[in-house]
Parts: structure tokens; sequence; C-alpha cells
RNA sequence: GCGCCCGUAGCUCAGCUGGAUAGAGCGGCAGCCUCCGAAGCUGUAGGUCAGAAGUUCGAAUCUUCUCGGGCGCACCA
């Protein structure tokens, strides 16, 4: 609702600044001012003025100010100052427009692809795929289609790379240390499946001992990268006992981190998988396209001869000095003299088809089926029908901000090869990794050096063993708050109990992810994300329930609350003090379309979670303050409730969209 | 060496495209449960926004430099 008043007066001024001046200023700010005295929104423009007009601020604030206060819903105009324009706006109407849940509109049209979580299917997940997991998770829940906004198309995807390195070591490991045939393995598997135990686990220590085991003997370490080398050129060739033992690997551990997500949520639409691009020949497409258009070619000269190379992305501000007629030993290799291509390479090709560039698709089978749809994976035949996933208007990347560089790469090679409104649309959703404090290392029984203690936080290693498992913190996270519920809650069923903690571990988990902006490096503390006090999940999740009780006891329902409201004389009720305290929920409320679009265009949860915790707060304190169900007065007690229903009503949205249910009780 | 990010209260972090007296949580101290649930609320102490210069009516925010920290720069994925 105030995105609309907003938008109502930016119109308003700039016709103004028209009709009296000539004038058309590029962006008009309209911003909260920093006390509720001040009114509801404040505009600056007179300072922006005063060089043009040559006039001083307060006199150009005068000229507008009358004009300006016989705008619809706006209840007078204030100067402030040395030139503000400060709006105080209607607040009984904006109440009552705002209880008919009038309120912007947020979407438009295109398909979106989001793609995050990608994890290599070789170990378990730990913390820092979780935050790349919620991101993802939530930034697509701001995107889609919902009860609030039409949205946009979306689809999400989790890209799989199933024949890489990392899944090479696994193999490595189970046919070479524990010496399995295939058969084996599949024994392992299903044995693994009917003692319920993780396979993700196991192959977490796996991964570890193979790391160990390749530098372990210095006589050996050569046969042992060979081995290692060998394994992956079996893998990618297919058709072998090796590649059979890979895929059954990484199914299997791609189904546990399935599993893994769903716990907080997060569901997925289609799992593209390298397997895929290898043999369906992506790159080879995509290499000719390049070749064609000469973005990629053949490096003649210098350190590069041999090799497939394109120009280097990169920044603005860095200018590279290029040799006249010479190579540019600064080129990014694609394709190596050896005629194998390189990690970019085929990600270049990936993002062509994602874009429907690529003039080639996947074939599609069915991979696991969720409450309301299906999650589809690449195959190279596939079944029909099948929906479609490519074609997107606009992607979004979840990546560790460590690949901004091969992501600049990719964004390169489209605008390069002509796609510049692509390479436009394509969002490297880039984000810090998540290391863990010494305390938590510690706790987790890592001795650390007197060098690492000192250090900010200290980076996980999957090759060491060494973090945070997903489903250890998801556990831990869930027990914590069960057992709060258990001694709250003695009187409710388990099966209640084990939701309303789940829901609660969850929230905390996933607002504990995204309450820090994405570029801040989080030190994971399993202590700091256990608290449920303050500026947590709990505490707004706790602030929606308290809401719901009110009308549960009231016997009112929130609904009706809110229409009870169409037919009040509300003014003088939201005046003085008093008045003030209960309009500052409805104003914090209002902005709930404005904070979605500006959490959206920054790509940044965060400011969502940082909403979500404010609207609570607010809602608290108004809690305290005003006690409803003894309220006597009836019109007021039905502007109570109103507001009550208001504030829930819109916590639920924005705990929605970060993927966190409000429980039925805490 | 080159590129990117960061430095704000004791700690962890916000601070939107420059705008009013720099905010929040935690922790500290002092209070509030015969009143809708205390996972809550109230009050209080605490900052030379790393440093310097510049642009501007106005700078935590933009520019340059210095200092300190992190990450990335392979014919690895």
């Amino acid at each position: 609702m105030y995105r609309i008043l907003q938008l109502q007066l930016q119109t308003r001024i700039e016709e103004l600044l028209m009709e009296r001046y000539g004038i058309a200023l590029a962006n008009l700010v309209v911003e909260l001012p920093p006390k509720i005295e001040f009114g509801e929104m404040a505009l600056p423009v007179a300072f922006e003025l005063a060089k043009r007009l040559k006039k001083a601020p307060r006199a150009i604030a005068q000229e507008l100010q009358s004009e300006l206060a016989a705008t619809a819903g706006v209840a007078s105009v204030e100067i402030a100052g040395a030139g503000y324009l400060n709006v105080k706006l209607d607040r009984a109407a904006t109440v009552k427009r705002m209880a008919a849940d009038e309120h912007a509109v947020v979407g438009g049209g295109g398909f979106r692809l989001v793609e995050h979580t990608s994890i290599n299917p070789n170990k378990a997940a730990h913390v820092g795929h979780l935050r790349n997991a919620i991101l993802g998770d939530s930034f697509a829940r701001m995107l889609k289609k919902d009860e609030y906004k039409p949205g946009w198309e979306t689809g999400v995807q989790n890209y799989i790379d199933n024949t890489g390195v990392q899944v090479a070591d696994i193999v490595v490991a189970i046919t070479t240390l524990k010496g399995m045939s295939l058969d084996d393995v599949r024994g392992w598997l299903s044995e693994l499946i009917e003692t319920n135990t993780r396979l993700d686990y196991a192959c977490w220590d796996l991964y570890a001992a193979v790391s160990q085991w390749y530098e372990a003997d210095p006589v050996q370490a050569a046969a042992r990268k060979q081995l290692r080398l060998d394994t992956l050129h079996a893998i990618e060739a297919g058709g072998n006992d090796t590649a059979e033992i890979a895929e059954a690997i990484a199914s299997g551990v791609l189904r546990r981190h399935l599993e893994t997500m769903e716990r907080l949520g997060i569901e997925y639409d289609f799992l593209p998988r390298e397997s895929e691009i290898l043999h369906l020949h992506f790159w080879e497409t995509a290499r000719a396209l390049m070749v064609e258009k000469g973005v990629l070619y053949l490096e003649t000269a210098g350190k590069n001869k041999g090799c497939w190379v394109m120009r280097r992305a990169i920044s603005e501000a860095a200018g590279v000095e290029l040799v006249e007629g010479g190579p540019d030993e600064d080129a990014k290799i694609l394709v190596r003299s050896n005629g194998t291509v390189t990690y970019v390479g085929k990600d270049i090709a990936y993002h062509l088809w994602k874009y429907g560039l690529l003039g080639k698709d996947f074939g599609y089978a069915k991979f696991h089926e969720y409450a309301t749809h299906v999650c589809w994976i690449s195959t190279v035949l596939g079944e029909d029908p099948h929906p479609s996933f490519g074609h997107a208007d606009a992607i979004y990347n979840v990546i560790d901000s460590r690949q901004d560089d091969p992501q600049m790469q990719v964004k390169e090679a489209l605008r390069s090869l002509g796609y510049v409104a692509e390479a436009d649309r394509y969002t490297h959703l880039n984000y810090a990794f998540v290391g863990l404090t010494a305390r938590t290392a510690e706790d987790l029984g890592y001795v650390l050096s007197e060098e690492d203690k000192a250090k900010n936080f200290i980076e996980v290693s999957g090759r060491k063993g060494f973090g945070v498992k997903a489903d250890d913190l998801i556990d831990r996270m869930i027990g914590a708050a069960r057992k709060e519920v258990d001694s709250r809650h003695p009187e409710l069923e388990d099966a209640e109990r084990a939701e309303i903690a789940e829901a609660i571990g969850v929230g905390a988990l996933r607002f504990f992810l995204l309450r820090f902006t994405r570029n801040t490096i989080i030190a994971f503390d399993y202590q700091d994300a256990l608290a449920f006090d303050g500026e947590t999940g709990p505490y707004a999740q706790y602030a929606a329930v308290r809401a719901a009780n009110i009308f549960r006891k009231a016997g009112v329902n929130a609904e009706d609350a809110l229409a009870g409201v169409a037919g009040l004389d509300l003014a003088a009720m939201l005046e003085g003090e008093e008045g003030t305290s209960v309009w500052e929920v409805w104003l914090t409320a209002s902005r709930l379309s404005l904070v979605l679009e500006q959490a959206i265009a920054a790509a940044e949860p965060a400011i969502l979670a940082r909403y979500a915790f404010t609207l609570a707060q607010q809602f608290n304190n108004f809690y305290h303050r005003h006690h409803i169900l003894t309220e006597t007065d009836e019109a007021r007690k039905m502007l109570l409730l109103a507001t009550a229903a208001v504030a829930r009503r819109e916590l639920v949205r924005v705990l929605g969209w970060l993927g966190i249910r409000v429980p039925s009780a805490m």
C-alpha cells in the first residue's frame, strides 16, 4: 500500500515540476522519515532543485507544499529542516485500504530460471551448501506466483556435476580403498537403505580418506593421481563398470541431498546433469557457434599455443594493453591443447541452453515426486511428454563469490556472441562463503593451531572432512526447539509437538543464514545459530503465533476483524500518542510490497529477513501496549483486532517468502 | 603482481540509488509475569563509521591514496 501512495506522490511531483519549472528529474527520492512525527514520507526534492533554480530550498518547498497537500490520500504537508517536504498520510483512509488488502502488484512477464544448491554428489551437504540452497529457495519464493502476487513464471534447477573429479575420488575410494566391485556397491547401497544409514555421511568419510591417501605415500603419489585421472576418464566415457559405480553413488548421494533439502522445504523442478551435457555433445554445438562468430579461436603462438581460447572477461575498470599483433597471453583457455574442454567451456554451452540459444535440449525423466509436483532429471533419451525448462528470459545463478571470475567469463561469452540482452539478464547471485568460528570448530573435535585460533573464521574443507554437516545441524536445531516445546506444551500430542519443533528449528536455521547480507562472510557458530531470542526466526514466528492466539481467545477470525474496519470512524482513534502507536503497525505492514520489490531488485533476501524482524518487533510493542481482549470500546477493540490481523497477515507472507512456517503454537 | 570484497558500539551485523541527532540484536547494568503466553516488554551505558585528502549545500555512503583483513587469478573442476 505504501508503494501505491509513493508512486502516486512521485507522479504528482513530476507533474508539478514540469508545470512550474519545466524540469524532469531522473529519480525522485521519497523516503521514510527518521521519526513518525515527521510524517510518513519525506521528499528532499527541494535540495535537488535549489541549485538548478538558484533559489533557497525552503522557498521551493513552500511553493510545492500546498499543491502536494491536495494529493489524494495525503492529510497534510509540512516543511522541516532546511527544506524537507514531510508528507502526512490520511491514516484512516490508508488503514481501510489496507484492511481490504489493497497493495501494489509485484510481478511481470517472462520465464525466470533460478539455479541453486548444485552440490557435488560425492559427500554430505554442509552449512555452506545450506546457505546456497536457502538463498536460492527464498529468492525463488520471492519471484513465484502466490496468493499475494502474480510474480513471474519461475523454474528452479539444481545442477549436478556427476562426472567430475570429486565423484571420481569417491569411486577410487570405493574400488581401491574398499576393494568393491559393481555388484558389491549395489549390495552395499541396498544395505545402507535397509539399515537407514546415510550414504552421504559414509561418503564424507571416504572422501576425506581418499584425499589423504593420494598424498600419504610420496612414492605412490604419481601412480595414485594417475588412477584418479583414469577413473575420471572412464566415468566421462561411460559404458563401463567404473561409470556405473559412479552413477550408482552419485544418484544415491543426490537422493540424500534432496531429502536433506526437503527437510527445509526446498524443492526443485529440474536436475540437469553434467553427464548429459557431455553425452549430448552440448559443448561441440557451442564450440561451433563460438568459432563461427570468431569468439573462440585457435592460439598459434605463445604459452597457450595449440589451445582454443577466448578473450578474458575483465571489469570495466581494468584495461589490459594488448601488444599489437602478438598473442593474447591473458586469454581464457576453453579447450586444452590435448583437445579436452575446460569447466568454463561446458558452462558456456549449458548457459546457451538455458536461454534456448543452443538449438539442443536434454532428454527428461521423472526423478522424484514432491507433494505438489514432480522433479525431473536430465537423461540422454528421456520420456514424453515432459515440461520445458530452457528458453529462460532471465537467469539467476546462486554460486559462491569465489566463482565470480568464471561466471563473468560465461557472461562475456554470451555478450561476445551478440546476446547482449541475455548477458544483461544473467545474474550471478553470489554470496560469501561460510566458515566456522574457532569455538565451533573445537566443539566438533578439531585441534586448532594458534594461528587458526586468532582468525575470525576457519574455512571448512571437504578433503579434510572438516565441516558442519547439514543434517547434523538440522537435527540439532529441531532438537533444541523440541526441548523447548516439550517443556512449554506438555499437554499437546507428540505429533503436534514434533511438527511445531520442526517449524521452529527450520525457521531458526533459515533465518540465521538469511539475515546476513550476501557479501558478508558467515562465521558459523552453533551457539549463535541455536539462540532463539532477539533477531531470530523464532522471534518473528512467536509474534505471529501471539497474534493468532488473540483471535482464538476473542472468538473472532482475522478476516472478519479486517472487514469490520470498513464501517468504523477511524480518524480520531489513529491520532495522538496512543493512536500513533497503533498506526505505526499499519505503516510498517504497508511497506511489504515495497520491501519485496527492493529485495528482488537487489536479489537480497536479507532485506526481507530484516523487515520480518522489524514488523514482528513493531507488533510485539503494540501487543504489550494495547490490551485487546479487555478493551471495552467496541469500535476501538475492532481496530485493535484488525491491527493484530494485518500484522499477522503480512508477517506470514514475508516469512513464507523466506521459507519459514508459522507454527500452531510455541 | 593484477582483479574483486570487506573494515561501523565489548561481540555479531544493518544502514536503500549521498540527506534530518549513525541503528538493531547479543552481552552489561536497572526494572516488568494476580492483565491476550516472559521464545516477550521497558529503561540505561556504549561509536573520531580504519586513517588521510577530495567532490558537494550536505559523505558511513561517491573519488583517490595509505594501513589492515579476506577471496580469486592453473592447459584443476
